[in-house]
DNA sequence: CGAGTTAGTCTACAACCGTAGACAAGGAGA
DNA sequence: TCTCCTTGTCTACGGTTGTAGACTAACTCG
């Protein structure tokens, strides 16, 4: 029986990921250090390296750990024939007044400003989002329309959740839907 | 006469302002030194504290430049009638490459996690940018149109110039400008 | 019960940060 | 030419950062 483990390695390692997931999200890459990180999940600042190797690495883990959860841009969602407005409906949704944190959104803005995160974030996201939604929207200029679709996902992220703008957040989910939806269309089909 | 002075106290303190706006929008306010800046104004780091007093001084001054610029969202530029037109090439050209005139969105953006300048760029967006584009997109929907043109807007210099998507960076302008052109239309005529 | 592996801590280091004070050098007026 | 203020550099200090190595405590197995 090991009903109460004073050493888990399991439920430690779950801990430091947790708390740096926090911290990144509040504070960005550069602005939690690791000895805050460790405090977070109760142990030393060390652990961070022994079960991580490195911040770099631990925030990489971080970063992998939210691309793995259900977003957006499911498979499901890219491949179906109304996918302008099944992503218009989805991003309108997920980015309502405080429903869900998306802190995964946050943690790579606010960790943009560092070079070692930056490179960690552009890699996840061109593997993760920008492949996927290029093969998805075959065609012309593939590539540069995923990313305009991206860019636009992430800009009313950043309007809604981030800066709070108000027309954004008091608005009525159907109209935005209505004014998001001709934009994706546009360009799911190839110029 | 003083045609070349080798000590300018004037010059010396612009090239300061002008080293630390370029970092600040760069890496943010926590991730360029003082020292960087200085390099980067061809002088010591103390000449940052003689003619500023401090870093954080430095950051104000450099904000209250910024907001006394007039922005590209201009009255003119907005009333004009090929507005969907002259703000895609705007925007293409601006998040191009070098130094950019609308820097002031990034170091906004990457200065939001730990200082109340999140609140500050809200207020400051909502008056000047979101308020005038709001009043010249008249019609239905008009607020939340024009906060889904500056959604466009920072989710493309967010995914240009924060995270340096490949697919936008190496992209053709005149490609982006004609992706962008349809989008900008779609919301400048009222549903 | 002894040995070995694992989980965790402690101390320390090299590098960087913002900043303070003392000091050298240029420039203008007497 | 002497003097004085301005402009700039040099050295240094306390603090924090990420990380490395040695060490201790706990759990497991033979």
């Amino acid at each position: 029986m090991a009903e109460t483990r004073r050493r888990d390695a399991v439920a430690t390692r779950a801990a430091i990921l947790a708390s740096a997931r926090a911290g990144f999200a509040r504070s960005g890459y550069d602005g939690v250090g690791v000895r805050e990180i460790a405090e977070g999940a109760g142990v030393t600042a060390m652990m961070v390296n022994r079960y991580f190797g490195s911040k770099e690495h631990l925030f990489a883990e971080v970063v992998d750990q939210i691309m793995a959860e259900p977003t957006i841009l499911t498979r499901a969602n890219i491949e179906a024939p109304d996918f302008a407005d099944r992503i218009a409906a989805n991003l309108v949704e997920i980015t309502a007044g405080g429903a869900t944190p998306l802190d995964g959104f946050l943690i790579m803005l606010r960790s943009s400003s560092s070079d070692q995160a930056a490179v960690v974030g552009r890699e996840r996201i061109e593997a993760h989002y920008h492949r996927v939604l290029t093969e998805a929207l075959a065609g012309d200029l593939a590539p540069q329309r995923a990313a305009i679709v991206l860019a636009i996902v992430s800009g009313i992220q950043v309007m809604r959740q981030v800066l709070a703008l108000s027309a954004l957040t008091d608005a009525d989910p159907a109209d935005l839907r209505a004014l998001l939806e001709p934009l994706f269309r546009q360009l799911v089909k190839a110029p």
